[in-house]
DNA sequence: TTTGTGAATATTTTATTGATTATTCAGAAT
DNA sequence: ATTCTGAATAATCAATAAAATATTCACAAA
């Protein structure tokens, strides 16, 4: 019924308010309840328990992490090779202006790991499937030269690992981390991209941010 | 003075097997003192604190890594290539090791790092410089083709930082870790290497594993 | 029959206190 | 003078008690 699903969507917009708010801990059951004019056993008819409120709060976040750079393939590009880096850029700038502005939702994802370790792995998954199909692409047309798509997917997946939440590794600034970047992807291209007479592939540049990606609030 | 130097040893002989074996919370000034026959004053007269035993004691273990990853560099080797490749290699088991088998190493370099930041970058620095000897004589033989051989060394080292601990990242088996640190390498290797009359350089094979290096104990 | 309540219970968190440990330092020993 | 001691003090940790919170469930309302 609909109904139901409603009041699910209220209880998890009320929890999404509070734990950006004061976070996940400092959250209690009752408030929730208080903010959806309810009594607090009534929360469990929709959610197992309080941590299974966080999971699917998160599992959104992620979702909706992977939509912001599936837009940046949306943009009108030149080529596999400028799409994959312009994704890879994306989510960089992504993941640190999120933890930049939102700390809490780090918090969030890593209460969540600690207790469904499967839900980091299902992120990452889904994260490397736009890759793949990037790749896949590129390989078609025949501007890369690749002789095992997944493969290949998971090595620029996991060469790209520092600059996905980069500040857990480094405090380096977004803009140094930009510059390393373009020296990582420059080496991993010329891995890729098909040789045209024996050339040498260009160097990356460090496309320009776009801000309408941002997360703010 | 030799004499003073001589229990300053002692005093972190005693320390390093106590955090071996109990870690370093477990551990008490006291016990030190016991251990080598002085009273808890006397450890401050070579010590400022009981963080400061840990930092020399880390320091030392971080050293005596970055000597493991350099013998591996006084095998015999055919080419540039290799020497780097194996050494990453190394890297990825030799840490991958250390976790398993001393998980308290773990704990006390992370204990030093959360006091000492700079510990951390140092040690990361100290393992660049290793990568960009073998880079820059890759350049001088012209088996890499490279024209920024410090941007090229933070390119490498950055794209490798999954198989540094990996098991802080990941629990991937060695196997799975080595095979995909292989992918890893390929790609990054067409972008070091001159091109050979338009050919694309050849895929990274794992190395075996020289168990001589490893931590036991 | 479904939706919801709220008091009862189980679990977790926080505060308090006592015990342990790190650090200092006045002075003893060399 | 230099090295070292060990009791005094300051800081931290562990155990416990108290409070807050998550979860359940018998029952009520729709």
């Amino acid at each position: 019924m609909a109904e139901a699903d409603q009041i699910r969507e209220k209880i998890i917009h009320a929890a999404r308010e509070r734990f950006r708010h004061y976070g996940y801990p400092k959250t209690t059951i009752a408030e929730l309840a208080d903010d959806c004019a309810m009594s607090p056993g009534n929360i469990y008819r929709f959610f197992k328990g309080k941590i299974d409120i966080a999971v699917e709060i998160a599992r959104r976040e992620a979702l909706s992490a992977v939509d912001v750079l599936d837009k940046v393939l949306a943009c009108p590009h030149r080529g596999s090779r400028q799409r994959l880096e312009e994704v890879i850029f994306a989510d960089l700038r992504y993941t640190y202006h999120l933890l930049e502005n939102q700390p809490k939702t780090l918090e969030l994802a890593q209460i969540v790991v600690n207790d469904r370790p499967q839900f980091q792995i299902e992120s990452l998954r889904r994260e490397r499937r736009l890759f793949q199909r990037i790749l896949h692409e590129g390989a078609a047309s025949g501007e890369f030269s690749i002789d095992n798509v997944p493969a290949a997917t998971i090595a620029i997946h996991a060469a790209t690992t520092k600059y996905r939440y980069a500040q857990l590794f480094t405090n380096q600034s977004l803009e140094e981390l930009e510059r390393e970047l373009a020296q990582v992807l420059t080496l991993l291209m010329r891995g890729l991209v098909a040789p045209v007479a024996g050339e040498l592939s260009a160097a990356t540049v460090i496309p320009p941010e776009d801000l309408s990606l941002t997360a703010r609030k």
